[in-house]
DNA sequence: CCCCCCCC
C-alpha cells in the first residue's frame, strides 16, 4: 500500500507556516506530564523527511492513544493544528504543534514500519530552510482586538497563516499555557462562572469568583480575587468569548476541579479581558458529558458529573445545624428522573436551595455535580462551582420534556439513590445464601448484615402499601376512624390525611437458596421501581395496575443488602431478614467480582 | 489569596 506522507510539511510548520492537513507518520508517544484526566501526550511524528517530537495531542484526543487507536507507525492526517512558540529557558523559543483533529488513515499495526528515512529536525536544519516558504499567503498584520484597555500582548504573533487560521494563529491554545511563559493571549469562551464567594481565616479574608474558559485545545480555570472580583465580575458572562492576557498561571489542585487542565490562573493587576466581537462560533461551545441517571451508581463517590434530567418531585425546604461547624444549613432534595429509568436525589443548598421551584417539573442540567454516597446509596450534591441550569435550550432537554411529558413520567423507575436510613455498612463481599448459612447468619444478638446478587421471585401485593402518619419523622401505620380521620397512636393525634408508605414482602433467590424477605418503603421503591406515592394512586384508583406492578418486578436481579435476625414469634424461631437496599447491578463491577472468584476457585489468572 | 461545598 502507498503511503504519501506529505513530505517537507514538518520543515514549513516548524518555520511557523501553516500547511493545510499535512499527511504524517507517527512514530513514537511519550506521556509529559499528568494522569487520569489529566494525561497529556507528546508524539514523534514524521512527514518522511524529518521527524520531529514537537507534537502535542489536544487532550481530547487521548483515547485514541490510550485505546490503541493511534498506534505506532500509523499513517495520520492532521485535519486541525495549532501551533505555538513556547518560552524554553536559555535556548530562545521552541515551537509547538497542537494537534486538534485527526484522521487515521492507516493504522499503525497495518503500516508495521517506519516510512522512509526521516532526519531528526533539529535547529540546524531549520536554519538551511526556507524561512517563509513560497506556498504561503501573504503575510497580514494582526488585528489587534478593539475593546482592549491595554494593548494586547503581541508576543509569539505568527504571521505566515492563511486568513481561515488567522485568529486562531494570533493567540495561544489553552492546552500550551504554562508558568513558564507569561507572554500570551488567549481566546476563550466562558463555560461557567461562580458566584461571587468571601472567605474569612487565619490568613486573612476578601471575595471572589471563578470561571471555566475554554477553546479548541483545552480548558482552565481562571479565578479572580478581590480588586479583580470587583472588575471582571460583571464583565464576564457565560457563553461569551473574551481575549485574555497577563494572568499568573499555577498548577491546579485537582481535588477541587474536574477541568482537564494541570494548570490554572489568576486574575492579577496587569490582566487585561476584552470581549471577542468578531464571530467566534469555532470556538467549542460549552461541554457537556452527560451521564444517564441509571448508570450514575457504577460511578465511584466524590466524581464530578454533569446530569440532566427532568425534576420528578422536590422535597420541602430543610434547615438543619450541621454538627461538626453549628453552622445552619438550608437544603432541598430534588428527584431527577430520565429516559434510562434511573431517579436520582439531586441536593441543593443554600441560596439555591431556598430559590428553587419544583412544581412545574423543570428540566435541571447540572454541570460539575458530586457524586456522594451515604449509607451506600448515591446521590448528587450541589457545589459552589456545580451550574444549575433550569429548562435549558439544549435539544437533550427539549428530547426530555418530550419523553417526560408523553408518558415518561409515568415510568417505572429505579431510584439509586433510595435509602433505607438502618443500613450500618457491613462487608463489601457479595455472599450467597448456602454461605449465609453456612455462617450462621442472624444467629447472634445484633443481628448481622451481607450483601448478594439475587433475583426477586416472588412479591406479595397484598398489603404491601398502607397509609401512615402524615407527620415526617413518624411512619406509624393510621387507624381509620371511619369518619374521615386517621388516628396515629404514637402521635396520639387524628389527621385527616395521610401519606401512603410501602412494606414489601417478597421472596429472593439466587443459586443457592431462597429467603422470605421484607422492604421497608425505600428499599421497597427501589425493588418496584414507584414511589410509594405512585403505589398508593394505583391502589387507590387503578388496580389492574397494581395488580400488573407486582408481576412486572418479578425476576428483576438486584444487589440487595440485607439484615437478616433470628427472631421468636409465640413458640416459633425463624430469621427475619430485611432489605435495606436493593441497587441495580453495575455490571463491571459484577464482572470484576465474577473474575475473582473465578481465580479463587481455580487458580487460573483470568 | 479559595480549596468550605455541609445533613442524614
Amino acid at each position: 500500500m502507498a503511503h504519501n506522507l506529505s513530505e517537507g510539511s514538518l520543515e514549513i510548520i516548524m518555520n511557523g507556516g501553516h500547511y493545510d492537513k499535512p499527511i504524517m507518520q507517527v512514530l513514537g508517544s511519550k506521556k509529559i506530564q499528568g494522569s487520569g484526566a489529566n494525561e497529556r501526550f507528546r508524539l514523534l511524528v514524521s512527514d518522511g523527511k524529518h521527524s520531529h517530537s514537537f507534537a502535542m495531542l489536544a487532550t481530547q484526543l487521548n483515547d485514541k492513544l490510550i485505546t490503541g487507536e493511534l498506534s505506532d507507525y500509523s499513517v495520520v492526517q492532521i485535519d486541525r493544528f495549532v501551533t505555538s512558540l513556547l518560552k524554553n529557558t536559555g535556548k530562545g523559543e521552541k515551537r509547538v504543534m497542537i494537534i486538534l483533529d485527526i484522521t487515521i488513515l492507516t493504522p499503525g499495526t497495518e503500516v508495521g514500519k517506519r516510512i522512509g528515512n526521516p532526519q531528526t529536525w533539529t535547529e540546524e536544519t531549520a536554519g538551511s530552510a526556507p524561512a517563509q516558504p513560497a506556498m504561503q499567503p501573504v503575510p497580514k498584520p494582526a488585528p489587534s482586538p478593539k475593546s482592549m484597555a491595554k494593548p494586547a500582548p503581541t508576543a509569539n504573533m505568527n504571521v505566515s497563516m492563511n486568513s481561515s487560521m488567522l485568529s486562531t494563529q494570533m493567540t495561544h491554545p489553552i492546552a500550551s499555557l504554562s508558568p513558564y511563559q507569561n507572554k500570551w493571549v488567549i481566546k476563550a469562551r466562558v463555560m461557567n462562572k461562580s458566584a461571587i464567594r468571601t472567605w474569612s481565616n487565619a490568613r486573612g479574608e476578601g471575595k471572589l469568583f471563578s470561571m471555566d474558559l475554554c477553546d479548541d485545545s483545552g480548558e482552565i480555570r481562571a479565578t479572580a480575587f478581590k480588586n479583580e472580583c470587583d472588575k471582571f465580575y460583571d464583565m464576564i458572562q457565560v457563553d461569551k468569548v473574551y481575549y485574555i492576557s497577563r494572568c499568573q498561571l499555577k498548577t491546579a489542585n485537582k481535588q477541587y476541579t474536574s477541568l482537564k487542565n494541570d494548570y490554572e490562573m489568576t486574575f492579577n493587576s496587569d490582566t487585561v479581558v476584552a470581549e471577542c466581537t468578531e464571530d467566534a462560533s469555532s470556538l467549542p461551545t460549552v461541554k457537556y458529558d452527560f451521564v444517564p441517571i441509571n448508570t450514575i451508581a457504577e460511578k465511584s463517590p466524590d466524581t464530578i458529573i454533569d446530569v440532566i434530567g427532568v425534576c420528578k418531585s422536590a422535597g420541602d425546604l430543610q434547615e438543619l445545624t450541621a454538627k461538626s461547624t453549628g453552622k445552619l444549613l438550608k437544603k432541598r432534595e430534588v428527584m431527577l428522573v430520565d429516559s434510562s429509568g434511573g431517579a436520582v436525589t439531586l441536593t441543593l443548598w443554600g441560596n439555591e436551595a431556598e430559590k428553587f421551584e419544583g412544581s412545574t417539573n423543570p428540566v435541571i442540567l447540572a454541570k460539575g455535580a458530586r457524586l456522594t454516597e451515604f449509607n451506600g446509596s448515591k446521590s448528587l450534591s450541589y457545589l459552589a462551582s456545580t451550574m444549575l441550569r433550569l429548562n435549558p435550550d439544549l435539544p437533550e432537554a427539549h428530547k426530555l420534556r418530550g419523553w417526560y411529558d408523553n408518558g415518561g413520567a409515568d415510568m417505572d423507575i429505579v431510584n439509586i439513590s433510595a435509602k433505607s436510613g438502618m443500613y450500618t455498612g457491613g462487608s463489601n463481599e457479595w455472599i450467597t445464601f448456602a454461605e449465609a448459612e453456612s455462617r450462621q447468619l442472624g444467629s447472634g444478638e445484633k443481628g448481622d448484615y451481607f450483601s448478594l446478587l439475587g433475583v426477586l421471585t416472588f412479591t406479595f401485593s397484598e398489603n404491601a402499601i398502607y397509609k401512615a402518619c402524615p407527620q415526617e419523622q413518624c411512619n406509624k401505620k393510621l387507624v381509620d376512624q371511619e369518619n374521615g380521620l386517621f388516628r396515629c397512636e404514637k402521635c396520639n393525634r387524628e389527621y385527616p390525611n395521610y401519606k401512603y408508605r410501602l412494606l414489601l414482602g417478597a421472596n429472593v433467590s439466587d443459586p443457592t437458596g431462597d429467603q422470605r424477605i421484607t422492604a421497608f418503603n425505600e428499599a421497597a421503591e427501589a425493588m418496584l421501581g414507584r414511589s410509594a406515592a405512585d403505589v398508593g394512586q394505583m391502589f387507590d384508583y387503578d388496580k389492574a395496575g397494581y395488580a400488573q406492578l407486582f408481576e412486572e418486578v418479578k425476576f428483576r436481579t438486584f444487589v440487595f443488602k440485607f439484615r437478616t435476625k433470628m427472631e421468636t414469634y409465640s413458640d416459633e424461631t425463624r430469621l427475619k431478614t430485611t432489605v435495606m437496599n436493593a441497587q441495580p447491578v453495575d455490571y463491571k463491577d459484577g464482572n470484576t467480582r465474577l473474575i475473582k472468584s473465578i481465580k479463587e476457585i481455580t487458580g487460573v489468572e483470568v
